[in-house]
DNA sequence: TTCCAGGGGTAGA
DNA sequence: TCTACCCATGGA
């Protein structure tokens, strides 16, 4: 018994690390949208470290905070921190199942050849994409996650939306971790109003929830979905609550990019940086034309030109 | 007090 | 298809 017991001690570790792709940039992948804010998720600019909580098997959570060491190219570093694990590390099962999440999270297996030819293309700014390394926006671990956070910005601030995904997962989740949809389903909508203060967006939220859980929203089938946008933009945009821009929004998140969600930000940034004379807010259409020779990369142009306007 | 924010849903024209 | 209005909340 003891030998078994130590030898699994033996393949438990503290700090792993993952294989990244050649370019890849760990800190403009978790700065790329606002995602890195939005709780569990936590960024630390001065060690430039990404850290949350993170489900592991069986339910378990644990802590993580992720670097890259070296710097772009190099391998991400995974550390537990606290919870399950934090003693003795992680599992080989649990690690595993870690490493996967991450996939997810840090886009490791997109490919972002096709947008830096055409960024190259483009020229000036255009062309500094890849040099900056953007082109991941960072995503949760599942997408049940990323679009209760997506709703969480429907006619908010960007501080209403902080409090409100910091207060779900205080009201549902499980010892710091995001709520799974079951529990969010749990809640009451009255409590995710009152108490998580999501006032009209509680019923929306509740209705996604439960229909995650029971399977009548197929989250798997988006993930992996082959068919045209259109028809998964249409699935999108037939929950509750998720409208125009919060399904453009999603399909950035599921890696297509031919729309771009228009929204407060979006319309305040084109005007000023394509429309700086104009003393009338411009057209939605005439401000989506700006990205419209980007095609099936419309969405991540205007992130990157977004995101360049803050560096 | 009033306005509005990383909008969405609906009724009525 | 377009417009007007309402929807909770909280900070300015």
């Amino acid at each position: 018994m003891t030998g078994n017991v130590d030898s699994a001690a033996l393949m438990r570790k503290r700090a792993h690390s993952v294989t990244v792709p050649p370019g890849f940039d760990f800190v403009a992948t978790a700065i790329s949208h606002g995602w890195c804010v939005l709780a569990p998720f936590a960024w630390d600019r001065d060690a430039s470290a990404l850290s949350y909580r993170a489900r592991l098997p069986g339910g378990r959570v644990t802590g993580v905070a992720l670097t890259q060491p070296g710097g772009r190219d190099n391998r991400v570093r995974a550390e537990i921190t606290s919870g399950a694990g934090s003693r003795a590390g992680l599992t080989t099962e649990d690690w595993r199942a870690l490493r996967a999440s991450l996939t997810r999270v840090l886009r490791l297996d997109d490919d972002l050849a096709p947008f830096y030819a055409r960024c190259r293309d483009a020229g000036d700014p255009f062309s500094r994409a890849e040099e900056a390394g953007f082109g991941r926006l960072l995503r949760a671990p599942t997408l049940f996650e990323d679009l209760v956070k997506i709703l969480a910005t429907t006619n908010t601030t960007w501080s209403g939306t902080k409090a409100m995904v910091r207060n779900l997962v205080e009201l549902a989740g499980t010892r710091g971790a995001f709520p799974t949809a079951r529990q969010v389903a749990r809640i009451a909508p009255s409590r995710l109003r009152e108490e998580a203060r999501w006032g009209y967006r509680a019923d929306s939220l509740s209705a996604i929830a439960r229909g995650v859980d029971d399977g009548t929203i197929e989250l798997d089938r988006w993930e992996s979905w082959r068919g045209p946008t259109e028809a998964l933009a249409d699935e999108i945009q037939s929950l509750p609550g998720i409208g125009p821009y919060a399904t453009a929004h999603a399909l950035s998140i599921l890696g297509r990019y031919d729309r771009i969600g228009v929204d407060t930000v979006f319309r305040s940034f084109v005007r000023q940086r394509y429309f700086p004379r104009s003393r009338k807010m411009p057209t939605d259409d005439r401000m989506l034309a700006i990205y419209r020779p980007w095609g099936e990369w419309r969405s991540l142009a205007y992130w990157f030109d977004l995101w360049m306007d803050h560096q």
